[in-house]
DNA sequence: CTCAGTACTTTGTAACACCGAGTACCGCTA
DNA sequence: TAGCGGTACTCGGTGTTACAAAGTACTGAG
């Protein structure tokens, strides 16, 4: 697939706001998940400045814990203000989708 | 509807790719369009430079035209790597949009 | 004890949509 | 004929975002 980058802008976010939702998760294991998901280029630093902006923004709230694996985990659950969040993304994007499909069914 | 600025990042320019492969058209008419679909806070800066982009990108053909209303305006054509890249946006907005419908629908 | 895998941090970059202000042409009206 | 609103394009600067690159650090296997 080419670069999504440019597109990803605005979405990714919601995309972690939403595994985040889905289950208290951390930021290794976020980056796992969207890779399997189809996200393959999305690589750790971009996740991690996304969980540093979620955190900054006070929408999750961070746990950690010691790991078998490796360095300490930090877990990432959705807090109230995280879950409106997430709605607004959904809606935002039902928006944007509908109008883009819209636009390419002969509004062009 | 709340701000769209961050997820319109890498769409709007497809959609202005998109109007553009419908009919020769002009900037400030694209902008009226863009609003008519939906699109309402786009304003004419924001499709200027998105003009300027295609035309340094040489995605475009450019021909400047007398107005009856007001000052001459800069009709946009898609050429052959604009189809292209037209194309390609297609490509990248269906795989995205897909990848995230299903994140949503239990993948999260 | 080195190495691969796990896990987080930090600094800097490029691209994008947007803002604000400006220029300029036109037809209408007072 | 002066002003005004609508049309039409340009330009410099801003903030947000995903990404690149490099680093730190813990663990278990060979």
């Amino acid at each position: 697939m080419d670069d999504l980058t440019e597109m990803l802008k605005g979405t990714l976010e919601g995309c972690v706001l939403e595994i985040i939702g889905g289950e208290e998760t951390y930021g290794y294991a976020i980056t796992r998940r969207l890779n399997d998901l189809g996200f393959a280029d999305v690589v750790e630093g971009t996740v991690y400045t996304i969980l540093l902006r979620l955190e900054r923004n006070g929408l999750v709230r961070v746990t950690k814990r010691p790991s078998g694996m490796g360095p300490p985990r930090k877990f990432y659950a959705l807090n109230d203000a995280g879950r409106a969040e997430l709605a607004r993304f959904w809606t935002k994007w039902e928006y944007l989708s509908s109008r883009i499909d819209k636009l390419r069914e002969g509004g062009g």
